[in-house]
DNA sequence: GTCTATATCGGGATAGAC
DNA sequence: GTCTATCCCGATATAGAC
């Protein structure tokens, strides 16, 4: 039988100094030797998966030693980040013309997930591992944690986006915490899709198209004038749930 | 700095020949020495946190060899899975009673939820690393997966058993789908209530408060007569989901 | 059947030489 | 900035004591 592969549980960035997402490059011929090593990693693991991939591998596929990709890297998690923030980059250039395209919040809601989904479309096996990671917001990847706060923003600044002269309009007082909301709701569809397992995430295409509109109508609903009791009242209770 | 943890992720139990929660046990005296591994196990995860611990420290700690460890539990992972079936256990003797002290529905969903988080509490940390595990469904060991649908199923059926002459009461044609949407929901909370770092975890309390009462009055709205075609939509919704 | 002792392996991560 | 050697640990395997 094969043998186990593991998962670093605690990494050097748990260290009080903290993650690097910048490259840690001074050099052209040292950013080049970073690419590469990310390169081979994220080739790796669309092959053959996190778990199945070691660093051994990626190092000896981008023709270097195992602790040249140490070097760039501090943890095969770290990998895993640099493919969080590439895509992050591309998602701040891709989405917001996508948003101006139509005021209907329901198309931009959708316009926002998809893309997200479709950048992550061949990278599925590797957002296993990003999930396990990130579950725990104590943890410098995850996306709950303070320590990607600034990728989190850039994220529900998209829905932020979406919100602005949206049809259904919506209240003031909505407007500060609908972005969160609606960002925690792409976060459980994309948990869903990670782990959808049917042709073309068929499954979850029904999901989405089955609770985006339920999402709007709700929006629209509490953004009714008669319906500001309803508001405070949620709007308490994540109030007392953020503390 | 000390060495990372490591923790296993395609574990023996992903053989074919897949988990044991029987406990492997013949005499009484194995009987004894699988609880005594089984304790110190939980003692030591629950001082230091599953990672940190190793399985040389949990033989230790037993005052067994290493291999006798291994002999009853094939994985960490089993050890934490045996914790798991221990409070389901308790779980089947504890929360009926609860259930028939009142017929008020909100009563019984905090019933059914409050008991399963204090059988937690002093396992927070290990939770943790049992959500790592759990969070995918291909694993042995997922709350989600084939292998656990029995324990899945008597925890649905807390639901199911808060649901029969309840008040409000519920109807039939929701009656199959509604304590599998509930058990969802506690599980939600469970997730919450884990990485809740607030004292007394009352954030958590706040959300059950503002929540639970929210999803009661949502049943009972969608159980009026009048809201037959929402209750198809919804169930039609949920149909394409589960595929 | 129950358990000890021990040897070994693969893999993440690191230290220190160059 | 890069490589080599090494460490630690989880897991497996085996031989044999009782």
């Amino acid at each position: 039988m094969a043998r186990a592969a593991r998962t670093p549980v605690r990494c050097a960035a748990h260290a009080a100094d903290v993650v690097t997402y910048s490259p840690r490059v001074a050099t052209a011929k040292a950013e080049e030797t970073r690419e590469r090593i990310l390169d081979a990693a994220l080739s790796l693991f669309r092959q053959r998966g996190f778990d199945e991939t070691t660093m051994r591998d990626i190092a000896a596929e981008a023709g270097v030693a195992t602790g040249a990709a140490y070097y760039y890297f501090r943890s095969k998690e770290e990998l895993v980040m640099a493919f969080y923030v590439r895509t992050a980059e591309e998602a701040r250039e891709v989405i917001p013309p996508l948003i101006a395209r139509s005021h209907d919040l329901g198309k931009r809601i959708r316009a926002i997930i998809d893309t997200q989904l479709k950048q992550f479309e061949e990278h599925r096996r590797l957002m296993v591992a990003l999930v396990r990671i990130g579950i725990d917001p104590k943890h410098p990847l995850s996306p709950f944690g303070e320590e990607t706060g600034d990728m989190r923003n850039a994220s529900i600044d998209f829905f932020r986006l979406a919100l602005t002269e949206s049809k259904p309009p919506i209240t003031k007082d909505l407007a500060n915490d609908l972005p969160r909301l609606l960002w925690l709701y792409q976060m459980g569809i994309i948990l869903f899709w990670m782990f959808d397992e049917s042709r073309g995430q068929r499954r979850t295409r029904a999901l989405l198209d089955g609770t985006v509109d339920l999402v709007v109508r709700l929006v629209q609903i509490s953004s009714l004038p008669m319906m500001g009791r309803l508001r405070k009242r949620l709007l308490a209770i994540l109030r007392a749930v953020e503390g």
